[in-house]
DNA sequence: CTGAAAGCGCTTACAG
DNA sequence: CTGAAAGCGCTTACAG
């Protein structure tokens, strides 16, 4: 293994001095300086990441959490941790994600994260409104940033579609099209339970677009079980009441809604119109759905910068301008799944 | 922070001694050692992860490597990082994702992560049959895992599905079924195009089926633009020998090849039998079609597994019990997509 | 502008 | 059965 010494023998410098080219945290001379980095490609030396974060107390590491239960998160989880590779990447810092062990004790490695510094700073996924994990790691003395929108604001750093205002929006378009028999098709009945953070505020919008329009607003649980799904669908549209019109916040049965209903004759937009809420940039089938997409992207960069500045900070920067969280309003991509009530 | 001095003191010890109770590495007493433990979760302690990197050259860490280029890598990948994430912890260790950095000349991250002792043993996921990445890692003598199965068998341990018997099971079940018109609808061009191991094995399967069935065996690659795929299935199904039945390689485009099969008032499976190959064990989006899933927590139990060996050996242990590369044989779920042709 | 030295928190031979 | 000591590879005051 090549070492600084190795790269100061080389170079002809004192290791102190290699290690200032690295870190920049001095001046060092041009001639030197080109000197050391000859040397550092000659013998293709990088620093050892354990020596330096155990002098520096800095690890150039994000540690994920996983959320506390996961099952239908898989296929939203996988597009972040993308995303926020990509995005730490460009800030120079690479991704953890912790793995739940048996000696862990509810805390899915988060505790054993910050005790033991594996990382510099933890980015929280699936958050609850009232998640546990916050207020463990600030007990800790741990910085952490959330993707979601917790309860408390002001609990820690923060990025998030504004999903209240996606709900209000999608019921919004739906209104100005002309219906007035709306539903929500919300989440997941489990991810309800749980007080996930998007589930909870994708009601409130259902919720306040009601008040706000003066028109009922039907909420209905979606479920990962087409055949439960279904049968929620069949009771619904089987109803005096059904509705000519659908906000569905869990994208992933969106094709499946289609198909039940294409399959009880019912026709999109002529007889139903749909609205998508917190879909993927990349698909829904390859339908042409009306929605609101989920800005991955956006909230990975949000969050990846979020936890960088916390990382290097500590608490008090939750005021700064990198420190402040990020709610990233809803925008309407036109499909061809809403039309006026026949 | 609490370090092992404090847990000394605490115990009324010597720090080499609570870390013995730490590591095993050596007999400590009955009395000492519940002293030790008592001291341990009175103080919250958790060991510097940097420090005992740097001293036991041991990091409990698996690097994860993502594709050389990604994008329809993301569902297939987020299941995959989330089944080695439990596959990891199980065995103690964690996952660290690797960003690609504007400094990374192409190696993105992994000779960051072998050069800087950031991990044990990298897992290469989305592997090439020629792919460059392993031969890399080999020069560098750090143990490397691969999900998937290159062309060189031997380079390193690998785990995966049997794409190509999964490709001829799937195509032997159709002509079992009474077709003789088949066709093979690959993965996307790029995946093709770039060497993707499975794209490759999936259509020397359907090669060899050709040969195995006596039938022919037209292959189409699939694609991800729904626009160009359909105009390829027009193509397909408008020609004076179109198939009557269709093996996909290609899952998330499932949906939408039914769709479009059913816009042009082809009925599945009276008209057209569809099987898909490798798809999620979890959706398809609800259909209800016959298939071979990707087997994603056999393949990251193998594949973790393997890293763990590979971390702990060095490269003799290829041929140890742990070591041994695993080939999942495909398995036929039924769904109602396939039946004899009209 | 550069060097010599201390020390981060562990692990593991070396002693007894 | 346990301790005292060296040292892993860095970074950063302290000197000059």
């Amino acid at each position: 293994m090549v070492t600084i010494k190795d790269v100061a023998a080389t170079a002809g410098v004192a290791p102190s001095t290699v290690s200032y080219v690295l870190t920049g945290s001095r001046r060092v001379s041009e001639p030197t300086r080109t000197a050391v980095r000859a040397a550092i490609d000659a013998l293709g030396y990088h620093p050892n990441a354990g020596a330096r974060s155990l002098r520096s107390t800095r690890t150039h590491v994000i540690a994920l959490a996983l959320p506390l239960s996961s099952s239908g998160y898989l296929p939203v989880g996988g597009r972040f941790m993308h995303g926020l590779s990509l995005a730490a990447g460009d800030l120079g810092y690479d991704l953890l994600l912790l793995t739940v062990r048996e000696d862990d004790a509810g805390a899915h490695g988060l505790e054993r994260a910050a005790r033991g510094k594996l990382a510099d700073v933890a980015v929280i996924m699936g958050v609850e409104m009232e998640d546990p994990r916050i207020g463990a790691m600030d007990a800790l003395g741990f910085p952490v940033v959330v993707l979601g929108r917790p309860a408390d604001e002001d609990a820690a750093p923060w990025a998030d579609l504004d999903w209240e205002e996606a709900a209000v929006a999608s019921l919004r378009l739906l209104h100005e099209a002309g219906h007035r028999r709306l539903c929500f098709l919300s989440t997941v009945g489990k991810d309800i339970a749980s007080g996930r953070s998007y589930s909870v505020r994708g009601l409130r919008g259902a919720e306040r677009a009601a008040t706000e329009l003066g028109v009922p607003v039907r909420t209905l649980p979606s479920s990962e079980d087409s055949a439960v799904l279904h049968r929620r669908l069949g009771a619904l549209f089987d109803s005096d009441d059904a509705p000519t019109a659908l906000a569905v916040q869990h994208p992933a049965a969106v094709p499946g809604i289609l198909r039940h209903l294409a399959e009880r004759g019912t026709e999109v937009p002529r007889d139903v119109s749909l609205v998508a809420v917190g879909s993927f940039p990349e698909d829904l089938g390859g339908l042409d759905v009306t929605r609101i997409e989920l800005p991955v992207g956006r909230m990975s960069s949000a969050v990846a910068r979020l936890a960088v500045a916390a990382a290097h900070g500590g608490p008090a920067v939750h005021d700064a301008p990198d420190g402040r969280s990020e709610l990233i309003p809803p925008e309407i991509t036109r499909g061809g799944t809403v039309a006026p009530p026949a």
